[in-house]
DNA sequence: AAATTTTAGCGAATAAACAGCGAATGTCAA
DNA sequence: TTGACATTCGCTGTTTATTCGCTAAAATTT
């Protein structure tokens, strides 16, 4: 009764649309999430999951799909870890020891990055942070502050326009914006036209 | 019993109208909130979601909608974001919009990452991975598995003692461990000294 | 190694459920 | 008794699911 890789990622699929939306995807979306063109390669994967134990739906009712966890089928880290979003956190690398050594493993989250603080997330676009090894399509962590201490990587409003990430420094009636990039040049403007939105206090990666 | 995508519309604008009127719509007014023209349709959206448990009224007594909590239920993104480590994803830095603007957010997590995955982390030292913007204090997101396809991140242990983050490159019997840094040397080791223990997945960092 | 079963996939035809309309009819409370 | 609402009917599209027949690859069994 093991799951195979094609299944579990029509079954992680179907787990992250809800997710998202709320409401469980047609067949039709779930082709499309997985590059496949016809309905019925999803039906059978989907009545494969079902007979599994591991979705369950009504007959010919759209949109139906509920996503049952999934019982001893992971591994025991995970499954009360992932429940709440806790990762195991198993050590240091290049300690020099193999990895299942480590005794009592601590978590980390999410939240430990949030505390109880007023977080929200952008996606980064472009270069202008490569030097911090920010990259483009890494997801910062940002904390929504009005201002921040001198050398802050802040998101910055400027004229209301255009939001950016940068390193915020003042200087008198001016503000200057400084990419850690640097081939990229600073911005400085009046202070009365830069609206601090945030400080950046975490970065994520997928890859 | 799940729920359809304009199910889902339905209950989330009353549940709206009620939290922001303090009593419930009439059918007409939910039609004009929803672009429907008929009462019927209204009518049998409203039964639909009775006879799913998401609502409870009187018959035939007007406003007399009562929502009901999601049990076992998706609830709605946003809502369920603090509870559980979810953060809410406001789009795209240098969009050239103010933060504050947008609507329905989607949101993030490390479970988007982790699905269902079996996965650790780890804690970066040292600076062999610099130039793929993995720096020393970082947390990796590792996927335990045994092997990985050539020029994957892996966590890689060599003699069975010294556990290291490189990219993989298989070259016969021989495995070529690769740091992202111009300035390390690649490890060329025989292939049955190293043992794969997982993939990169992610990188988390904590300012 | 060969045979068999399971998994994975395609496109097309069919059928059911979902979502919608307008209009007539009924009910309730003030 | 009069507004304001709710109920129900018949009818129309659109969306979504089911099923059939067919390949091919992978995993299992003989």
């Amino acid at each position: 009764m093991a799951i195979t890789k094609r299944q579990r990622q029509v079954y992680d699929f179907i787990h992250s649309f809800v997710q998202r939306n709320g409401y469980s995807p047609s067949f039709e979306e779930i082709g499309d999430g997985l590059g496949l063109s016809s309905l019925a390669t999803v039906h059978k994967h989907v009545s494969n999951l079902e007979k599994k134990g591991l979705l369950r739906r009504d007959y010919n009712r759209s949109r139906s799909i509920d996503v049952l966890p999934m019982r001893g089928l992971l591994k025991r880290q995970t499954e009360k870890a992932a429940a709440e979003g806790r990762l195991p956190l198993l050590g240091r690398i290049a300690a020099g020891q193999p990895i299942e050594a480590v005794e009592q493993p601590e978590t980390i989250s999410l939240g430990d990055i949030t505390r109880s603080k007023d977080v929200f997330v952008l996606q980064v676009k472009g270069e202008s942070m490569r030097d911090e090894h920010i990259v483009d399509g890494d997801y910062v962590l940002v904390e929504k502050v009005q201002n921040a201490p001198d050398g802050e990587i802040v998101v910055a409003l400027v004229d209301g326009t255009d939001a950016t990430l940068k390193r915020i420094y003042r200087d008198g009636a001016k503000v200057r914006l400084q990419p850690s990039n640097a081939e990229m040049a600073p911005i400085i403007v009046p202070a009365k036209s830069v609206q601090v939105q945030g400080r950046v206090i975490g970065v994520l990666r997928k890859y």
